[in-house]
DNA sequence: TTTAGCACTCTTAATGACTGAGTGCTAATG
DNA sequence: CATTAGCACTCAGTCATTAAGAGTGCTAAA
């Protein structure tokens, strides 16, 4: 009874080696390939047996009648959560990645870099989220008038990251109010959280009516517009696509061109991150558990990289079912760690 | 003699039916399927003599003994420089691109709905280059201290375009003075053609030492770097990548890859793009004609589009060389002609 | 010059025999 | 009672054979 519905040990073992033998060589384990196993002291018949139960659970299944054994998504499930000894990333591997996020100057480019190093050393798809600044601090705001009724508004946030926008405002301004306007917010803000100042712009427009500062409300006016939703799409850096054209996992092209596709529209890949950035450690979605039928074949492997002691953005991996995670694991957590570290000393000393 | 190095009229004839079927069926067409056909009154055994000319002169070939002959690249080069006959747009696509056209608000929104179309339509590969903008005109100019010797420019061009970056003066300046020099530029030039601003200033630094006015002396100074080379790098839209996958003239996946794999890098492709700005009908570059490797199997039709009077870019599809031209180098025409009108309209009327 | 005819080549699909890998079940074994 | 050996059975993949079909090149006749 019990025995079919728990993993006992040696159940365990051999979903194990299993799913070892299947990451390595794609083709259907059978029974006698699992007792000439070292390790296993069993003959085929047992474990024969021992692979029924599994199959009964929904751990592995067979691709027909008189093949081997595959993992099912639910194996992979059980091997990486309870089975799977990872094995540490080469030092050698370590350095390289150093040395060629070291080389990179902007901070775009740090990103595209570790997005390609992943791509590179893994031989899958790399992917790497731009990071959510959460903080933005208000440095300077400058109107430009266009046309009779709109503004370009340029927004300095930060060191010197740039936003511009044409907004419409509702009540026409002439040039030198707009120059006052700009002027008054430059004065007061500068330096203040943006949320703060979006905060205090919408009390201030509240108390419009009552008007006590003239100046302070028309700012307030042409301003609101600009710090609406000023968070930028965010978006991913991708490398290596290509890569996955040549795993064999991938067998017709309908599928591979899902896979393209999806990544082309981004917003399903970017629900999937989205889910990640809340988590801590390194993050597995095996095939259909995401839900996106793009996907099926694929497993994502994320890990959160770190600005400051805020979660930034996550770096991963996408690759087909089949890869070896005890490698690809340590791989992704360790270039999100060097990511990080990059970004805040580009930061801290630029 | 003659008769096998040039091409008389039924050969020409034979010629045409055959690329077409092929193109059609994708099959290697023999010559019992060509005598067949309604306007040919030959006997299959006359046409071999003529395929077997046109084979001789490297316009077909015969993928292994006893199949049909299929057109070489060369043979499509003379089909479409001399036989093609091209089918008009249906009216009906034409609204449907001038419809989704006029959707588009944004400039860069209007490239890639461009290229959306063309892919749509064609159910191959579009692709837009972004348009050079050959005229910039100075708007207005900020400068924002950061650090000591870092300034942040903020340059704003034509209608709404923000252009920002961090340079490093040689000699230092108070925030006030970058004010001072940032009103200055801005009461002279705006308005102005932006090499005309360029040259000036650099005819001011010229005159530094005899140093008439301080002010302007000043601004040259910080301003001449903020203008060094702005072109930004030339890039293109790609859409519809994924619909060549299904193509089934791409057979093998080593192919498609290093297609895409060019898709990615973008350089070749520009290369590619590059030559046909200075045409001015539709270009054909077929298969190995542009050398590119990667584009082995591919045809590029590229039509340049106009921004006033000038060459802004070109439009463009990339599919298998098997493609139907006849249909094709219309759609890519009417589609410059089309993106370039609504480039204008933007433009004067915004 | 064109055509009809024929021998020949080569691809493609279908068939069938055979092998190898693997399973499930049962009965014997320690 | 768990384990094992043995056996019958299933199925995919390989290989050779076969037959059909498409197409060519060449020659001789119209």
């Amino acid at each position: 009874m019990n025995k079919s519905t728990e993993l006992n040990d040696r159940a365990c073992q051999i979903l194990k080696i299993l799913v070892e033998r299947y990451i390595n060589d794609g083709q259907p384990v059978g029974s006698r390939a699992l007792s000439k196993e070292s390790n296993v002291k069993l003959s085929s018949a047992s474990i024969r047996n021992v692979v029924a139960d599994l199959e009964e659970m929904g751990l592995v299944e067979s691709p027909h009648t008189s093949a081997g054994r595959i993992p099912t998504d639910n194996g992979y499930r059980v091997f990486i959560d309870n089975l799977l000894t990872v094995s540490p990333v080469s030092g050698g591997v370590v350095n390289q990645l150093r040395k060629r996020l070291e080389h990179a100057s902007e901070p775009t480019h740090l990103l595209s870099t570790a997005s390609e190093l992943l791509s590179d050393v893994s031989r899958m798809a790399g992917l790497v989220t731009l990071p959510q600044q959460t903080i933005h601090v208000f440095r300077h705001i400058e109107f430009l008038p266009l046309s009779e009724d709109r503004v370009l508004v340029i927004l300095v946030t930060n060191e010197q990251e740039v936003h511009h926008r044409v907004v419409k405002p509702e009540h026409k301004s002439s040039p030198s109010e707009l120059i006052e306007a700009a002027n008054y917010l430059n004065a007061v803000y500068s330096g203040h959280e943006i949320n703060e100042v979006r905060n205090s712009l919408a009390d201030t427009l509240k108390q419009a009516r009552e008007l006590v500062e003239r100046q302070a409300a028309r700012a307030a006016q042409v301003a609101s517009l600009a710090f609406e939703s000023d968070q930028k799409d965010d978006d991913f850096v991708l490398a290596g696509q290509t890569n996955l054209m040549d795993c064999s996992d991938f067998d017709d092209v309908a599928q591979l061109r899902t896979l393209f596709e999806a990544f082309n529209h981004k917003q399903s890949i970017l629900n999937l991150l989205g889910q990640a950035t809340s988590d801590d450690g390194a993050r597995i979605v095996i095939g259909e558990e995401c839900g996106e039928e793009a996907l099926g074949a694929c497993s994502v492997i994320t890990s959160p990289y770190m600005v400051g002691d805020q979660i930034a953005g996550v770096v991963g991996i996408i690759g087909p079912t089949r890869m070896h995670y005890d490698q690809v694991i340590p791989l992704v957590n360790i270039t999100a760690k060097l990511l990080g570290e990059a970004l805040n000393q580009k930061k801290s000393s630029p």
